[in-house]
DNA sequence: TTGTGTTTTACGACCTCC
DNA sequence: GGAGGTCGTAAAACACAA
């Protein structure tokens, strides 16, 4: 039995159990090439960003020019000298600093070693008969320069580590919009999706940035990822959109990841200050940190606080 | 293969600020 | 009143041990 199988199974089982109703199918409802995405390395850095988190962004600032123009943006905070080694994914907005090199830089890191290895026959072929085609009215073969590696088409599995480490097909596990997409409830077909990788690549370089997005960021984040998407994605009549609201939903979230990773760190102390050396800035609610639009100020994200947004 | 724990989206309630 | 913040929680998606 397939994953995919395996995973409907398991979920009409739960939902079931919990429910006492047919499990609402987001899942599998789709099948696209995400494996372009998948290849770009995706999750595999999202989860090294994370792992890396607060001793890798100790102070964990936006830019100072972040509420300048974004013109002014200059990449990689020097003070993270192992942030260079991370570039947007070009086109990712128009922003110089969102506008470098896509190519996974290899001074990255080493894979972490809890990243399965895999083989690139593991996973269906594509021309697996549980796939949907995707002939996208819209598609345009035609990509924006610099939008995405031009290797984002080709072969699978030379883009990066993960590319390497996980099935080129493992996102078609993962849910996608539901063809029939009516309305958003709890009980209704799309109760919840599973953001691409790309998508929460960028979205975690972006936290990583500034706890905090301002409006003109979320938009073009949301534009940007949304393009982004379409363009290496070829699924047929489903557009999958990053709302305004979603990205804001993603940063909520995120932070409250980030206070509940704190709040773990906090109840123990001792095993962390062993093996990762922080520097003094993130005894504080460390990673809390955040740098308002026009100042490297830190402050703790345990306070609400509301940036005043640039128009 | 299955059960279970963890992580990830999404939402509601409530709050502050303008 | 609207936007956006935290907090708590539901439930889907995922990972993994047995």
């Amino acid at each position: 039995m397939g994953r995919l199988d395996r995973a409907r199974k398991t979920l009409n089982v739960r939902s079931r159990k919990l429910t006492g109703e047919p499990a609402a199918r987001v899942t599998a409802s789709y099948l696209g090439a995400r494996y372009a995405l998948e290849s770009l390395g995706g999750k595999m850095y999202v989860s090294y960003l994370l792992e890396k988190d607060s001793s890798m962004y100790p102070n964990s600032v936006r830019h100072p020019s972040l509420n300048l123009n974004h013109q002014n943006f200059v990449p990689a905070p020097p003070q993270y000298s192992d942030f260079t080694g991370y570039h947007h994914v070009p086109g990712i907005s128009n922003d110089p600093h969102h506008s470098q090199t896509g190519s996974w830089n290899a001074a990255y890191p080493a894979p972490r070693e809890e990243w399965p290895p895999y083989g690139p026959g593991t996973g269906p072929s594509p021309a697996n008969p549980g796939q949907i085609s995707f002939t996208p009215p819209d598609f345009s073969p035609v990509q924006p320069p610099g939008l995405l590696p031009p290797s984002i088409n080709s072969s699978v599995g030379q883009l990066s580590p993960d590319s390497q480490r996980r099935n080129p097909y493992d996102w078609m596990r993962r849910s996608a919009p539901p063809s029939n997409s009516g309305g958003k409830t709890r009980t209704k077909d799309k109760y919840r999706v599973v953001y691409t990788d790309h998508q929460r690549l960028e979205l975690e370089k972006e936290f990583h940035y500034s706890r905090y997005i301002t409006i003109r960021r979320k938009a073009e984040l949301a534009t940007a990822l949304s393009l982004s998407e379409r363009q290496a994605i070829t699924y047929t009549s489903l557009t999958w959109f990053l709302t305004l609201s979603e990205v804001k939903i993603w940063f909520q979230n995120r932070r409250a990841k980030e206070r509940k990773l704190n709040k773990k760190k906090m109840q123990q102390p001792q095993a962390t200050s062993t093996t990762t050396p922080t520097p003094p800035s993130s005894a504080l609610p460390n990673t809390a940190a955040m740098v308002t639009s026009s100042s490297v100020g830190l402050v703790s994200s345990s306070m609400p606080m509301t940036i005043k947004e640039e128009y």
